[in-house]
DNA sequence: ACCTGAACACCGTTCAAGT
DNA sequence: ACCTGAACACCGTTCAAGT
């Protein structure tokens, strides 16, 4: 009676457990408590946790949508598109923090990366300026994911944060006092939409770095940051 | 012999497990292993594990060097200070984890706020928009540190993210392949600094939102993001 | 009243023993 | 050869039983 195991299969329960109950709701155990086996049997379809939550991720980037609108200029493309895939990842709580982790690179990620840069080209940058743009505007879509599905949400005044804010005493944080009517408003739509407008009229003033289309001098091994 | 418990005492460990072995190295049985005591007996000065990782947060953002230096351009100085902030989340793998959470209100933290409050202000921005900024600024800081503390290291050709765009088939991803060399150059601390510029330009450039200084308008309840 | 050993309900992963 | 039950080495948290 019970279907035969399956990567697919597996994955499919694993992202239904993770929208259902976030991360820390998805475990092997029960992926494989579900499947009606094992937890030992899923090794032979997965390499391990990390790698099903590459797939996961993959397979839930599949439902952003890349199309950005018709007849829309390219901001506002750029701007649909992040939209969508911000919306994906708050659809299931957990595949945020999936997307800001080196798994992050499956075929549907790249797409979406493909997309962006194409985009940003039509809009006239340069090659170097787009590549790192993208890089830039992902890093923040995927950030204000994990912001908010960690329940961030400063305009509930009993979130955590609102309640630090507010709570802050004036003679030690002055400014912060003075400012935390303007710290807690605006709903996520508003700051999203501000944010990413910030973030392409900065590109588009912002020098290109300097080695534009030339290849990178062998970079001196100095402590990586 | 050994010193009684106090909180302070277990902040002190936990952040030295945190800064050895990461954030799945530090938990509350080794914490207290460490001390010589069963894990029970944490809970008398700790109401659980997530309240630990705000104080260890907390103790660890105190190291963050928030003068900006002497005599130098505002700009320069929010630059300094968010260096100084990713530096200490990087000291500590998985501290910038913690940072992306709704547990990071802590006092060292709005004393971060509050000085880029203050040279955002500086700058000429008005009280809306460096509030914003503020928020857009650490968002970024945090995101660079999750980031690269999760090994992101594209301008290492073995990287996972490296391995992807170099290996993304041209037919399926042209921009991409054509874009490979540019999106994985450049170091850290290039990108970095070309982020925090794009960002304080666009700031500068971008419209401050509608309602400056105006209480917000009741937000109709809708879905939330 | 304070402290804590032991137990409870979970994890991911391995491996020997089955088919 | 493939599959898996049971074990291993961990978790956070609770609670009864001690002092």
């Amino acid at each position: 009676m019970k279907q035969p195991l399956s990567r697919d299969l597996i994955v499919t329960e694993a992202l239904a457990q993770l929208t259902r109950e976030g991360l820390e709701g998805m475990s092997l155990r029960k992926v494989a408590a579900a499947l009606e086996t094992g937890p030992a049997s899923l090794y032979a379809y997965v390499d391990d946790l990390q790698a099903l939550q590459a797939l996961v991720l993959d397979r839930a980037l599949a439902a952003v949508d890349v199309s950005g609108g018709r007849r829309r200029g390219w901001r506002e493309r750029v701007k649909a598109v992040l939209d969508s895939y911000v919306r994906v990842l708050l659809a299931s709580p957990g595949l945020a923090q999936l997307a800001m982790s080196p798994i992050a690179v499956g075929p549907r990620a790249l797409r979406i990366l493909e997309t962006l840069l194409g985009l940003l080209e039509e809009g006239g940058l340069t090659q170097t300026s787009a590549a790192w743009a993208v890089d830039l505007l992902m890093l923040y879509g995927t950030a204000i994911g994990v912001e908010q599905s960690n329940g961030h949400n400063p305009s509930d005044p009993e979130s955590p944060s609102a309640r630090a804010l507010s709570g802050a005493p004036a003679e030690e944080y002055p400014r912060l006092h003075a400012a935390a009517e303007e710290l807690l408003a605006g709903d996520g739509e508003a700051r999203f939409s501000w944010a990413i407008d910030v973030l392409i009229t900065g590109v588009l003033q912002s020098p290109a770095p300097k080695w534009v289309g030339k290849r990178v001098v062998k970079a001196k091994p100095k402590p990586s940051r």
